[in-house]
DNA sequence: ACACTATTTGTAAGCGCTTACATCAATAAT
DNA sequence: ATTATTGATGTAAGCGCTTACAAATAGTGT
């Protein structure tokens, strides 16, 4: 059948249907201005030929690549997945297609990072939380390519951001924590540098004692990152100070969840002998046990409303607004009132 | 500073650095063919003017994109997230980047995300699975893309694969069960439709018991999508069957965990009254509650191995040969002998 | 000094596509 | 009948880069 033994380009769809390239290209993309019947030879040369277009010559020519770069800290657990998938599918319906590459919470790659992704053409960029270094945006304004930070809501930052308050969310659960009758509070944070989510969550708790009339500042605090064994060995190391904390509020439902582990393997258990909360809500949250007290955070809802304004941002139908999301907490099991004194 | 507010090009750079692009392009992709004195100044014009290649130009150019595609069934859970990990480390390590795109377990999704990922400029790609349709790979082929099956490894299989024999390693699970003392033993299985490993680790059980001499063939079996709440359903299902089977072995460690945590519900004690087994051996295995007796497939080494395997099948060294990974059951506290009867 | 080779750099032809503009035919308006 | 208008299609100029090839320069051996 097909004459070569290589890939087709838009010229051998071309010279098939016995139009010019120019025809095909409006066939493809703009079928309406192409009438019916060229239309036609033009879609069966294409079928018969097996023709898929280059993307690399369609962003080269269209200075537009209908992809948006998002860069998260980490893919190794599912902080961030179900806030993404939402994210992609609210792209995919309106013909975006995402790219996604970690920074392991580097700064420095999450620079390289920003810049692969514009050099691949991306036409808007999804960033996590504010804290980054300002040439970042020159470097992104340079190229055009708006950017909007989600997993955070800072109501005086300059750049758009759909996100929640983490400070907020944070003081709300501690709140509840205090209101069990809790004094003796432990953190485990997730790394507060560069972090401008895991710094709100512990001054989130902080605001909380203060509101409470309570001395904020001597709280046994461990930082520490967010992964099961991190939490785990953070949680041994809280449970040998003396007086031992009765609830051991985490940064996230990762970090929580090895620190139930742990009190597993002590032998301590939760909540009886100390509470433990957690942070996020993700699938995990619900499967440890005991089933953590936690924030939710509405991931899906945040995924898509980000999609929907970065991509009027991109299409200039937006400068860039920011939204805030509403997070609640979730009671379950892991929190209850301390043994008494 | 800058003469034009937007974006520099090469030209821009071989404007400023008074050499022809010629010069500036080896001097960033071969830098041994330019002298000393040249290179400095050009480099020192990259600097000055901010710039960063265009990589569709460069893929165009080049008709190399130093870019491994994957196609995975899904990120929803952590089944591939570690091996991945791997296998993009490895990739970085040798220059490549890592592009990922999930087909939601949808043949022709994944049909669809290969022709993309292939007119992005892939180098290679990476497949999950034999089950496909053999006129993708007449597509990869005139593409000249080469690819790469893992997560399966079936000796008589024609493609390359890295992988491990899912029907074995599942085999070697059951032994243990019936060894324990299990006669009624049910299965809740992934959708087996289009999906190899599905399939082959059901009849890994089924040769199980026709080698102990049982019949296999009316093992309760539900099919169910690889997901927490679906496993929870499936165990909920199982447990309602008279006689209650005293084992459920699990396709993957998801399911299990839905089921542990539909038997925590239920009242029903494991491995007391009835035990469970999973399979991957990824985190959750070990955090749930009684940690999972499952099948431990050595992720990171099947992820490494594949991209030096792809990597040599890009680079023309290889014709792409095949790669066995071995995996072992790990013994956890879900599996226990069944109550006396 | 010469021819010859090796090294460094420049020239320019694409890579496969989109799109502004030109062309042409057909229809509507005068 | 003539001109303006509209719509379909063709022409060709790039988009920013790589690389084969040519040219120029420097080094070598005789």
């Amino acid at each position: 059948m097909g004459k070569t033994r290589s890939a087709p380009t838009l010229n051998d769809v071309a010279r098939e249907a016995g139009v010019s390239t120019a025809t095909v290209s409006r066939c493809l993309n703009s079928p309406e201005r192409v009438i019916e019947s060229t239309r036609q030879r033009v879609l069966q040369a294409v079928e018969s030929l097996g023709y898929t277009p280059n993307f690399a010559a369609q962003v080269m020519a269209a200075k537009r690549s209908f992809t948006i770069g998002a860069i998260i800290p980490t893919m190794d657990n599912a902080i961030f997945a179900r806030g993404l998938q939402a994210f992609q599918d609210q792209l995919r319906e309106a013909g975006y297609t995402l790219l996604v590459s970690s920074s392991a919470y580097d700064p420095e790659a999450e620079h390289e990072q920003i810049r692969t992704l514009v050099a691949r053409g991306a036409d808007g960029l999804l960033l996590i939380g504010h804290a980054r270094r300002t040439d970042i945006y020159d470097y992104l304004e340079r190229h055009q390519v708006p950017s909007l930070v989600a997993w955070s809501y800072e109501p005086e930052a300059v750049r758009p951001s759909v996100g929640f308050s983490n400070s907020g969310a944070m003081c709300e659960l501690a709140r509840r924590v205090l209101a069990a009758g809790h004094r003796r509070i432990a953190i485990i944070s997730g790394i507060t540098k560069g972090n401008d989510r895991a710094q709100a969550r512990v001054s989130g708790i902080h605001q909380a004692l203060l509101d409470a009339g309570l001395a904020a500042d001597e709280l046994p605090l461990i930082e520490t990152p967010y992964e099961i064994d991190k939490g785990a060995d953070a949680f041994a190391r809280l449970m040998a100070l003396d007086p031992r904390p009765t609830a051991v509020m985490c940064g996230n439902d990762v970090l929580a969840a090895g620190a139930l582990r742990e009190a597993q393997r002590l032998g301590i258990s939760v909540p009886e002998q100390v509470s433990v909360t957690g942070f996020d809500d993700i699938e995990i949250a619900g499967i440890v046990h005991p089933a953590l007290t936690t924030v939710h955070v509405p991931h899906r809802e945040m995924g898509r409303k980000a999609a929907c304004e970065l991509i009027a941002m991109v299409e200039g139908r937006s400068p860039g607004k920011s939204v805030c999301i509403n997070t609640h907490v979730v009671t379950r099991h892991s929190l209850a009132p301390p043994a008494e004194a």
